[in-house]
DNA sequence: ATATTTTATCGAACCGTTTCGATATTAATT
DNA sequence: AATTAATATCGAAACGGTTCGATAAAATAT
């Protein structure tokens, strides 16, 4: 059919072997050789067949990307540019990426990812939260594994995740900035870390700014034990509203919460931001798009996945390296919901 | 390592071949047999390894998935459910999805997807429109193409599209039914097939209807030969409350263009529904989320992903079958932003 | 009863690489 | 000059499957 290492060999006159120690780099080539292999591997366009690699070296050269079913179809802007991220940076290790989604909660084996099963995958890149069962499982097939956006305390696993206290430090203080101090948070499910990560850093930030009674205050939170959606925005501004008089600003835990939170706010006759002030958390991409436009903490989301695949690789190249976790700064957006039109 | 067909075929008491035939369903196998082997199978969990097969059997299993950059960024919402689609559908033929984006103005052949390259794929997807030169080259390549959302006139491709002019008569009908008339249009390029019929159907169902004036006037329409965007729906906002009088509704050829639409109208001071009716087109899944909400053409995009996958398998197991285009039911869905709050 | 066809199983070649060990040459060290 | 080390190349054995005849037994047709 197409031509194969051994017309190479024939046709540059050396063996096989040869030819594929020029492609690979590796051992004692001589500089003539090399040219003379590579001029004839240009010439003729040639390309290692993957399956005969893979099966002669015992590596696949694919990656897995898992993320769970729940978080993909509620936060798909957000993680579908990591997948991106990720298959850009793939590219530069001539690697191909597999997607799976799982079901939250896992039946496990029959939920898990296909690729597993056989054996299809150098390594496996994990996306927010998934099912301890599976890490476990993962883990116990001695495939390295990077998470993106989420941690297992106390396992050794690289991960990346964007830095959530200083973004929320970065809004409460532009809050404060704007003479708001009646600031409220809506927020949702603390089994993933960085939902509790937010909430805390706002804690934390309105504390520093003397504005402690308020954040420790329960009236002015409101959080419930489910995945984040528009709803929980919408039922959090309803909630705050009742409890909390005089308020100022909610900051949502993430964009789509920030959605609902709007919206409700709106329907029910208060104006953003001229009575009240909304912040989200992601800047997805149609975060700009809302009406007013929501006023959120970029995170690099590309660069996340591309630091994942990197992350991963350096991993199965060397397997004994120790696992590290990389912050990602972020920064925040000053969009219309979070400017009072009147300041005094 | 792991268990392979010869130890299957060990502990069985029988070839490998007679191994390789009861996986593969192949050939004469008796029933007996069948089941001795496959119980062996079962009880060891023993897959056949991927790469070993696709090296013996000629085929990779593995299916590409192409997009053009822009049309990702413009419309991921969209085209990554498309994706899911596929991925879904892929797993009832064991195929391994692999994704790959390429600039809209391609530089052959440096910007052609890598597992064109190498030969890591038995056939491709093509999401939305692409360079010519790409789809002339993959042809050449003797490869089998599903197009999803996009055809080329004058060549046999199997092709997924949707009912984009019957999805504009829905939408047409809706608002006259609301006592409008005065219903102008905001679309985009014309490169774009599916672009080009919705304002044809958006013509047709005007002059259907009795308002065929009104259709074939230029100040009813906006029209940009550009990748459409919220920026071509405020533009196009614009534009027509200046050269219309009495504007009632307007149109948008799809949900971005209409968030930038009603964006800008309320901007102007315009409300929506109140003074200016507004429907997109595709339902993304935020188009519930605009405030007032979108009123749209829901797309079924799961179901558009899956469908190409079994066009492009059926395909490549027949050859010759002559390709086919099918045709996608669309339905309207009815939200705040095109319900008139006072029907006369 | 014999010839033919269908069913069942197997051995071996093959798919296109990588890599280990052997061998030959050249360079460096004593 | 002799020994050792580094460099360069090659042959052949894997890697784990599929598939093409060959062969034999069972079923069917003559």
């Amino acid at each position: 059919m197409s031509f194969t290492i051994k017309d190479i060999a024939k046709i540059s006159g050396v063996s096989t072997s040869t030819v594929s120690l020029v492609i690979s780099g590796k051992g004692y080539i001589s500089e003539s050789t090399r040219e003379k292999v590579q001029k004839v591997i240009d010439e003729y366009n040639y390309r290692p067949l993957r399956s005969a690699r893979q099966l002669a070296a015992n590596r696949t050269g694919n990656i897995g990307f898992i993320i769970s079913d729940v978080h993909l179809s509620r936060s798909e802007a957000f993680y579908s540019r990591i997948l991106l991220g990720a298959e850009l940076e793939a590219r530069n290790y001539d690697t191909y990426l597999l997607l799976s989604t799982v079901p939250v909660h896992i039946n496990a084996p029959d939920d898990f990812p296909r690729f597993l099963k056989g054996r299809d995958v150098d390594g496996v890149i994990i996306v927010g939260s998934v099912s301890p069962i599976l890490i476990d499982h993962i883990l116990k097939l001695g495939m390295p594994i990077a998470l993106v956006d989420y941690r297992v305390p106390g396992l050794e696993i690289d991960s990346i995740i964007m830095d959530n206290r200083y973004g929320l430090s970065l809004i409460v203080e532009h809050l404060v900035h704007q003479n708001v101090t009646h600031i409220g948070f809506v927020g949702g499910s603390f089994y993933h870390p960085s939902i509790k990560e937010r909430f805390e850093g706002y804690q934390t930030a309105m504390e520093r700014l003397g504005l402690g009674d308020i954040s420790r205050n329960k009236n002015y939170h409101y959080l419930v034990e489910e995945e984040t959606t528009t709803d929980i925005g919408s039922l959090g501004a309803e909630q705050l509203l009742k409890t909390v008089n005089n308020l100022q600003a909610i900051i949502c835990v993430n964009d789509t919460t920030a959605i609902g939170c709007m919206n409700k706010l709106q329907s029910l006759g208060k104006k953003v931001p001229d009575d009240i002030l909304v912040t989200g958390f992601d800047d997805v991409n149609y975060a700009a798009l809302t009406n007013p436009s929501l006023s959120s903490i970029h995170v690099p989301k590309i660069e996340m996945g591309m630091g994942a695949m990197k992350l991963l690789m350096d991993k199965i190249e060397n397997p004994d390296k120790i696992s590290q976790t990389q912050l990602i700064p972020v920064k925040l957006v000053e969009r219309m919901s979070s400017i009072r039109p009147n300041r005094e």
